[in-house]
DNA sequence: GTCTATACGGAGATAGAC
DNA sequence: GTCTATCTCCGTATAGAC
């Protein structure tokens, strides 16, 4: 691994601890003692906890929204979509399965600008979402079950990889990009 | 509605809250404005903040292990056990959704004791689950995929359906669950 | 059952020495 | 870049009057 600055080393570790209880029960001192400084020496490498908070979560939300938007806009039937869309959640989980604790739970968290720019980019993403399934089913590729419960579903479990992934052992990305698609294309029956 | 006790109505306003903002991040003041008084006063009624929480999380697990022990004990097959878990995650979530929240996400405030208690809790129904899952690929009655993947995106959905359950308008419960049955077990392709 | 007043600790953050 | 010392505010919780 390449040398990281001082205050990505500290937004890594602050991941850690926001995944283990939360943003709000982790207190700065918390973090000095797993960086192994004081807690006062933290701000000469970041403005506030706040800031850790928004740097973690926006980062995450523009890598999807990116993603997304080059599969959204790729000429692909749904089918291969969802392919790429299960592909990008497993390669940001594989990267950085600590961060998508706080895009999860810590959302809630962010202040006034950044709360609204990451709840447009959720928002925007989840229509993205839910247009390639709806176009799927006008076309035939996917069954006209109720869709919003398939959107619900697939999101589900996509989002929560973050906690399964680090417990499994030695599970190979491209394996796992496999099963998932068999698993949520075509069910366990 | 039945009349509550003011305990109930303080639980009952205190999950909201944590659903809104996680447990750490909800102060005794939030809560006392909610219920119309002063932070004090919720001391008349309970001990301690904690024990809002745990009655909460505690309440439920039960609830779910209690429901789970009857699903794996009955000598049905594999697939209506699944179909009776699915109904079990609906009507909880129907009841009770706010508390669910913090059943997935603030657990782990919990302290000791409540915290062992419902670590095995919860333990022993995903090693329920996973059983009849492994059941039912031995009968033939469920894909032999990869299994481990199966049990994690199933119960990622049901367990995220406190969030998405709440969203929807008007849906009817039977029709809920006969859905989600035919997504998570037959697939949306 | 609710109030006011208050105790006490710990939160985020800053100043300034080294 | 890290430290010690410290500020101010707010957290949970208690005491005792009404």
């Amino acid at each position: 691994m390449r040398p990281e600055s001082r205050k990505q080393e500290i937004i890594n570790a602050a991941a850690i601890l926001f995944k283990e209880k939360g943003y709000s029960a982790v207190t700065m001192r918390d973090l000095a003692k797993a960086m192994g400084i004081k807690a006062a020496s933290l701000y000469n490498h970041i403005q506030s906890k706040q800031e850790i908070l928004s740097t973690i979560i926006i980062d995450l939300a523009e890598e999807f929204t990116t993603g997304m938007n080059q599969i959204a806009n790729s000429d692909q039937n749904a089918i291969q979509k969802l392919q790429n869309i299960i592909n990008l959640h497993i390669d940001v989980t594989l990267r950085n399965s600590d961060g998508l604790a706080s895009l999860n739970n810590d959302w809630m968290h962010l202040e006034e600008e950044n709360l609204q720019y990451f709840e447009k980019m959720r928002h925007e993403y989840e229509e993205s979402f839910r247009n390639i399934v709806y176009k799927g089913v006008d076309k035939g590729d996917i069954k006209s079950y109720n869709i919003e419960i398939m959107v619900f579903s697939t999101l589900s479990t996509l989002r929560t990889l973050y906690l399964w992934y680090p417990k499994q052992k030695n599970i190979d990305a491209d394996i796992l990009k496999r099963d998932m698609m068999s698993v949520l294309l075509k069910g366990i029956v």
